[in-house]
DNA sequence: TTCTCTATCTCAAACGTTTGCACTATCGGT
DNA sequence: ACCGATAGTGCAAACGTTTGAGATAGAGAA
């Protein structure tokens, strides 16, 4: 029989012995029915002295003597707390380093003044121009942005969706990935009651706001300005069919064609994935064409760079054999050579104005009316559009 | 008097009116003693029921009769709990829809899986591609970023450096803005006890783990390189003297100068703060020059593309009368005319291994030596450097 | 039978803050 | 002397989770 006291009843006599318990000897004291193991450390003490700890209200408290509730309240200018009692407690927190933690006060508070981003890459300074004016205005109102990157990934999107659900984010503004066909989970958070904010590329959802550029009005203007320069057989190369953008630069191409009563040659329409190969083999499979195409618009600068390098590969002139053009005004459209036509829609402004309708709509947080809004956009006439012959009969 | 009866004896005779309180009537029983207000809500039942309830492991454990703390196990794979337990409370987590609140689990377990980064800008694709590889890491070990920008400021980046350790993120990944002199509020938080990681342009402070590009042995390649060209005059664009990149660059320069025997012109190194107002203030100040540089580094690519533009703009052949090279590798050198000779830094990998290195001291989570690791880089020789007589004479 | 062990489960505290409401003191009218 | 008002402060609960350690039951050992 051990030899060990009973924390509770003193006595030595009733204790037994009672297996072990994470690697420690558990007793077991008959007389007042008690399990116990030895020696456990005060865990509250080890916390206060170890390496970083952070000084909270309530330490301000002991150290003035007043409540915790007090510090809390003078910290946030609460008009309950005397101007006195505020000054003492503010100069106090100082000496002491305080420092609020907000993950606390978050939880408290159940909301986290973070918003997430979800954006399919950083490769160009196209949507990192997008996510710098949603920082922009989300820093002017002291919120923090979790970036996601889809990689134009369905289930990346996902995911990433589902992570910053459960961070809890204030909001979440998306840019749909180019392999995303179903929009459905959007409107499953949306009964949840997150505010999502979509922008650029956008799902037919009708329950959350949206941030478009003027996507039709501009491919419109783009595809006016190649007729201007005598184009008569114009290529459009797309992104996927499910993508937003996609259809509605479509329409704006189709329109323009319809009015200048030119036959649609759906030869002529090709819908890729962005990438470089399947654009080099739109490209390729034009120029296989009896008849090639005098011009070619493209989805992105992105893909009308790769146009553009692929036809100097293939020794194709552009844009005297084949004009370019682009959309969306990346930055590089204007360093390539030639520099390149697009349609400027205001990148960062998309990216401003999409965190500001999220935070109009975090602030009335009743379920208003969804907004849609459009960004005005401006063609950029460059050189890969100009068809010399014209420019010379001008 | 009111005809209000006590919560707490009952009567009513002796309940007199005291005041308003939060915009209600406030009454004070004078037999026991009791101020109260009528018409609580009951708070628990409100929120029980608001509109975007989420079930909790408290739910759960009701509704299947067991406790909160198996349930808590139970999710996460805990050895004290049965196998049956497990899949049931899975099962019946899923059904409820249930979703771990992570404000509330990282509050308890004082960590976030967050980690802040800290970066100049987004304007080009130079920070925006490190800014890529940090994600693609942390993404890839359950780990949420948080961008802040500091716009090259030096206030911003301390706000920002604030805003993130109150949020308590798990580190701080850091490059520094351009207009930070002082690095020693770094040394202060380390004692707090953040992990933090410095890369690309990095502070003194030998408290904290570093990744670096090649600065020194970059500057030296591109300096021979242009020496091989026949440059005998090479004019050196830095950032702002603070700056460690500017130092390490500007040493490779003088390096190779001085193994070539060749004199040291003051007049050649110039600092600038990176706008292009100042990059073509230099390039003007050159020109002028009785004798003109015949060849220009930049201490980036996207200084090299002002000064490219500028030197086109007034009239000057590049390379043949001056050549260019940048540094970093950034997407646009490849795309401009003449494209762009540099010196390849590969930011994307600059930023996985900053992400892996905070992963590894996270991990070791003791005070073990702060570490700094150099990524390799490669010459990139492009068009912009190449002097036409000498590959004539080849 | 009596003690010991293990497997499994529960209790309660802790994390740092906010918040509803009670409490106290004091002041001004009747 | 009594009533009503207001300002300033404190108490305790709540937020959802994790965690240290006690509780319980049934199996095995002595």
């Amino acid at each position: 029989m051990p030899r060990v006291k009973c924390p509770k009843c003193s006595k030595v006599e009733t204790v037994l012995k009672s297996g072990f318990i994470r690697q420690k000897q558990r007793y077991y004291c008959k007389e007042c029915n008690y399990n116990f193991t030895l020696n456990h450390e005060n865990r509250k003490a080890k916390n206060k002295t170890r390496k970083n700890y952070q000084t909270t209200i309530l330490d301000i408290g002991k150290a003035m003597g007043i409540s915790a509730t007090t510090v809390s309240r003078a910290l946030r200018d609460h008009p309950d707390i005397s101007a006195v009692t505020i000054k003492a407690v503010k100069q106090v927190a100082l000496e002491m380093e305080y420092r609020p933690n907000l993950m606390a006060r978050n939880f408290a508070n159940k909301q986290t003044q973070t918003i997430g981003v979800i954006i399919p890459d950083l490769e160009s300074t196209f949507f990192s121009s997008m996510l710098g004016g949603i920082q922009k205005v989300a820093s002017k109102f002291g919120f923090k942005v979790i970036i996601c990157l889809s990689n134009e990934d369905y289930e990346t999107e996902i995911e990433n969706v589902q992570v910053l659900i459960d961070s809890r984010v204030d909001g979440l503004l998306i840019c749909h990935s180019a392999t995303t066909t179903s929009f459905d989970y959007i409107d499953n958070y949306c009964k949840k009651g997150i505010s999502i904010v979509n922008f650029y590329r956008i799902s037919p959802s009708n329950k959350i706001s949206k941030v478009l550029a003027k996507n039709t009005e501009g491919a419109e203007k783009i595809t006016e300005h190649l007729l201007d320069q005598g184009c008569k057989k114009i290529g459009i190369i797309l992104g996927p069919k499910s993508l937003s953008i996609t259809e509605e630069r479509l329409l704006g191409y189709l329109n323009i064609l319809k009015k200048n009563k030119i036959d649609i040659d759906k030869e002529l329409i090709a819908y890729t994935d962005y990438s470089s190969t399947s654009i080099n083999a739109v490209v390729d499979d034009w120029l296989n064409l009896n008849e090639r195409p005098d011009a070619i618009f493209c989805i992105s600068d992105r893909s009308a760079i790769f146009a553009i390098k692929h036809l100097k590969k293939r020794k194709v002139k552009v844009p005297d054999e084949i004009a370019v053009v682009g959309f969306g005004n990346d930055l590089m459209g204007e360093l390539i050579e030639p520099s390149l036509t697009t349609y400027n829609i205001q990148t960062s402004k998309i990216g401003e104005t999409t965190m500001q309708l999220f935070l109009q709509e975090y602030k009335n947080d009743s379920d208003n009316e969804t907004q849609i809004q459009t960004i005005d956009g401006e063609l950029l006439i460059r050189e890969s559009s100009i068809k010399k012959k014209r420019k010379q009969s001008k």
